[in-house]
DNA sequence: TTTATTGATGTAACCGGTTACATTGTCTTT
DNA sequence: AAAGACAATGTAACCGGTTACATCAATAAA
């Protein structure tokens, strides 16, 4: 069963050319000769084998994403988009997730152009060179992701991580904080993240560095960093996390330490996760475009793939979501 | 450039038969031939056609994944887990969301049978008829995840829902709740849900068949949930959400209404996902050994595609955490 | 020395599609 | 009625690997 068209062709008495328009939807076909064709296909069990299909036609129609890992929502969220929208144009997603670990980043990457994926999601502008001028060679173009920068060497879909850390601690000093404490998860070298502290600390008219803490990007990071935090004398009067995860730890612990929020602590996040504005208080964040941020990567690989159109770097908005969890610094003295 | 083996075959001297050997690590081949071959190969920038490797061998390394959503942590986890363990031997994991929906779901297999996906990973034993006689008449496994049923017409790898769910519900009424809200996300005809649900019920006595409330599967479905039930009269001595993303959002609301848990209410959940312990009260919730079965799905399949080894029902085990957010209800009369 | 064995490599068919180009029949057009 | 245009289909080469089998040389056994 199912030797391929030539034994379709055989059963039906035409040639595997007619087939092949056939399976392509071809206008050049009659449509009684299509309608045998396809009964019987239908009957025989015929289906077109890809790898046949990808070797003849040189697509594979797959795209290849890597990023650092899934479990965390906003990728997910981002990831989904992706599929979704490829899916729309029968594209398939392949996933590699690296744990922000640059070694598994560049072995992850190969195995996707070794399996034919024609083009490349990356989270951030810094990778491996190898795995560039790989992809490179193999004329794999590669999409960079959550940063936007007009100028880089690669084309870059996201936002503007300096402007929404400047934003975001903009807005913790208007509110009259000066004490601030930043808990950022993300490896220190991640781009993304160096990007958001450059924009928290333009603002800060002079921060104080130990008050910038690298936390495990989880629940139980932001908790056990609360704890440090709140160990602090004087206590930041706020708290400027750089994922909404984060955040959820500081208010799991400031409620476990009965500290009041937002009245002796303002809490601020970073993604807005969907449990953001149920939470007690509700979460002050900066709205990440993730899931358009999904759908415009897909769409723009597809305008590459399908019509050759160029990757253009594209610049998307987030935005300031003013909650409970955030108020007023009222100096008290001391 | 890159014309393949054929062309590396003349730049090198050697046929291609030996070139293919070398790509594949064939023993028999001088170390010198092989050398040179390499060296030759890296500088042409060479790299074998996965297509044509694909056809050739009639294999593609991929497996499909058909997953209701990849934005619930505990799917993220079982998918990272069955990625990771895949991509050791070699395999790639293709991804399809299909929130939930029958018909999405079975348009999304087909892509994935499509594309050549050698095996298929779902989640519950449902599933459209179509799609698995399309899967059985292309000789690729269906594998059903996140259940385990012994005798079922397909291999499953998962917990015992039924068993969790009444253990879930015997320690609410072991703490002398009889007053219990049921709270399940996911639809209400979904199998594994059933279950759950099944032995939820077989632990209470007399339940109140408008206690249980299917909710969307989010915090802001628990936090709607909750408050519906909190309007009851008498309210619910304990909530048990059969995920722990509603019992987050039961959370939120007891606090936001001044409802003291554990004190005045139990909440109990399900999945026990990172944040769990971290919370406000700690979650007490059951643990379902996802990532273990992410494992055993992928170790499982690639046992079978690379060695023929059969697929074979596994039952993991789940079990019940006790954290802070229970406790034993003391009747105070009214 | 002759023959069998082993090791290293080459030849050519095959995997199952796509597609440029050729062919055939039908319908207009002059 | 002959020529041209068009519609429907067929032929055969090609995509780029793998691999059964053949070949040839060197070594071991008789």
């Amino acid at each position: 069963m199912n030797k391929g068209v030539r034994e379709l062709a055989k059963a039906t008495g035409y040639s595997i050319a007619t087939i092949s328009r056939v399976m392509n939807g071809s206008r050049a076909v009659k449509k009684k000769t299509r309608d045998h064709i396809l009964r019987i296909a239908r009957e025989l069990n015929f289906f077109p084998n890809p790898a046949a299909k990808a070797l003849a036609t040189r697509r594979t129609h797959i795209v290849g994403a890597v990023i650092p890992t899934i479990e965390h929502s906003i990728f997910a969220q981002f990831i989904r988009a992706i599929e979704e929208t490829l899916a729309e144009k029968n594209y398939s997603l392949v996933i590699a997730t690296t744990d922000f670990n640059v070694e598994k980043e560049k072995k992850r990457a190969f195995q996707l152009l070794n399996m034919g994926a024609e083009a490349l999601v990356v989270s951030g502008l810094d990778h491996d060179d190898d795995f560039l001028s790989m992809a490179r060679a193999r004329n794999v173009p590669v999409l960079c992701t959550s940063i936007y920068q007009e100028d880089a060497h690669l084309p870059t879909i996201g936002y503007d991580n300096y402007g929404l850390g400047r934003q975001a601690a903009g807005y913790l000093t208007e509110l009259g904080h000066t004490r601030i404490a930043v808990l950022h998860g993300g490896l220190p070298d991640n781009d993304r993240t160096q990007l958001r502290i450059g924009g928290v600390k333009s603002v800060l008219d002079h921060f104080d560095e130990t008050l910038f803490l690298y936390t495990p990007l989880s629940v139980t990071g932001g908790a056990d960093s609360a704890r440090q935090i709140f160990k602090l004398n004087p206590r930041p009067t706020a708290v400027l996390c750089l994922s909404d995860v984060i955040a959820l730890g500081v208010l799991f612990e400031a409620q476990r330490q009965n500290i009041g929020v937002p009245g002796e602590l303002s809490v601020m996040g970073f993604d807005n996760l969907e449990w953001a504005r149920e939470a007690y208080p509700p979460l002050t964040t900066i709205r990440l475009p993730v899931t358009q941020m999904g759908k415009t990567t897909a769409q723009a690989l597809i305008g590459f793939l399908d019509k050759g159109i160029p990757l253009m770097p594209q610049l998307l908005e987030g935005n300031l979501i003013i909650r409970g969890s955030t108020s007023r610094f009222e100096n008290k003295g001391i």
